[in-house]
DNA sequence: ATATTTTTTTAGACTAAACTAAAAATTACA
DNA sequence: TGTAATTTTTAGTTTAGTCTAAAAAAATAT
């Protein structure tokens, strides 16, 4: 069994690869501010059980082993995240802190029965694709909408960072992450897309185009 | 914030003090299944915080600060029990291990959410009383079925150590926890007991009648 | 190419929460 | 009541995970 501080480790090891293409102990040191001296005893340490390819200097990277149990942690943190929303009735923007305890509970069943209930969810309350009990994750082509073309389909799965407003108007809108959303026509002089979601036509401003987040399947 | 093994011991100080009148370093340490002398040390610290009072060689018990807090760890530990069994399917006996580490989740905002999604149980699956927010525990007159006399009225809490197969029993006649039940007669010859549940009438044997436990208001 | 700066690691210390072994206090009993 | 048994505490050790300060390695710049 791992240790908590192992997991959040082994968490921010693969958010970090995900966004660079390599991994220094200062940034570790950053992500879970800490100071390098401590990442460097952790990293050490999920070393030795072959969790990471480490050699000193040298930089560091997950093992299929190492991310597969990052991966699970995600898994729990998303699924929890989405209980919170869905159920209890939390705003998206308030349930990361709470999530972050919960994603260390260790029970398989748990987890087997809370993804049963939410309906087995793909994305959660952010847009971001929960993993399968395999630590399957859909890669999805993240896009924004402003990238498509007339005709083109997508999911609509977050919205970019800073702009907890657009969420708000989606809301308002009756649009839900998840909703799939088809282009129907892009106005040449100003931008302005029309498009389709839930069989209901709407009007977006380039300016929410440019911020809206979809998956799409090409 | 107190630590996780800081509640563990103040939560077993209560039961302990519920079950025992004086509650001696080594019934913690059973309990606890720890050493008596890490019991003396985390005895010194929970006095230096208030929590107990404590003097060497003398016993101890929960101040009015501690207990409240065994309260709310033992309020935490009942709603996320009533949560995974009425809403993930858990059974009634697979609960505990889990809620030991859902309990010690750090969040008003998510018990205050998740008491309500619940609907306010008063018990927890086990029949035991959730304490409220204000750590107020309703004292229930825990009484058998067979002490009930003719027309005599009661809520269902649970059944006694042991007796799992009889919840099943109860489950399968659809009959639950919290159900409210009515006698309506006692057959003299063998003690069976007609009762109403539900507006069903139901016959149950004496053993039965001597295992189930229930809530009455005298 | 060497000196300077930055990054990383090492060495040693600290804290919380457990432990073992031994000492001290209390309780039990003959 | 005095001795033996039991309970509790003390003293010192361990482990995990952090820290600071200093040393070593790598990267950068003149």
């Amino acid at each position: 069994m791992n240790s908590q501080s192992e997991e959040d480790y082994l968490k921010a090891l693969y958010h970090l690869e995900m966004e660079f293409d390599s991994v220094s102990t200062n940034s570790i040191a950053d992500y879970l501010d800490m100071k390098p001296s401590s990442v460097t005893d952790m990293l050490k340490k999920l070393a030795e059980k072959k969790f990471i390819n480490y050699q000193k200097y040298k930089g560091t990277s997950l093992t299929k082993k190492g991310k597969l149990i990052a991966l699970s942690i995600i898994r729990k943190h998303r699924l929890w995240e989405t209980f919170l929303v869905d159920k209890l009735g939390f705003g998206w923007d308030q349930v990361h802190i709470i999530a972050e305890q919960l994603e260390h509970i260790k029970s398989e069943e748990l987890i087997k029965n809370l993804d049963n209930f939410l309906g087995n969810p793909k994305y959660d309350p952010h847009g971001d694709p929960i993993p399968n009990k395999d630590g399957e994750i859909e890669k999805m082509n993240q896009k924004l909408l402003v990238e498509l073309k007339a005709s083109q389909k997508g999911i609509i799965t977050g919205v970019k960072k800073g702009t907890a407003s657009l969420l708000n108007y989606l809301d308002k809108e009756k649009v839900k992450l998840g909703d799939s959303i088809k282009v129907i026509e892009i106005l040449e002089f100003d931008g302005t897309y029309i498009v389709e979601i839930n069989k209901r036509k709407l009007t977006f401003s380039e300016k929410i185009c440019q911020n809206l987040l979809l998956e799409t399947n090409d």
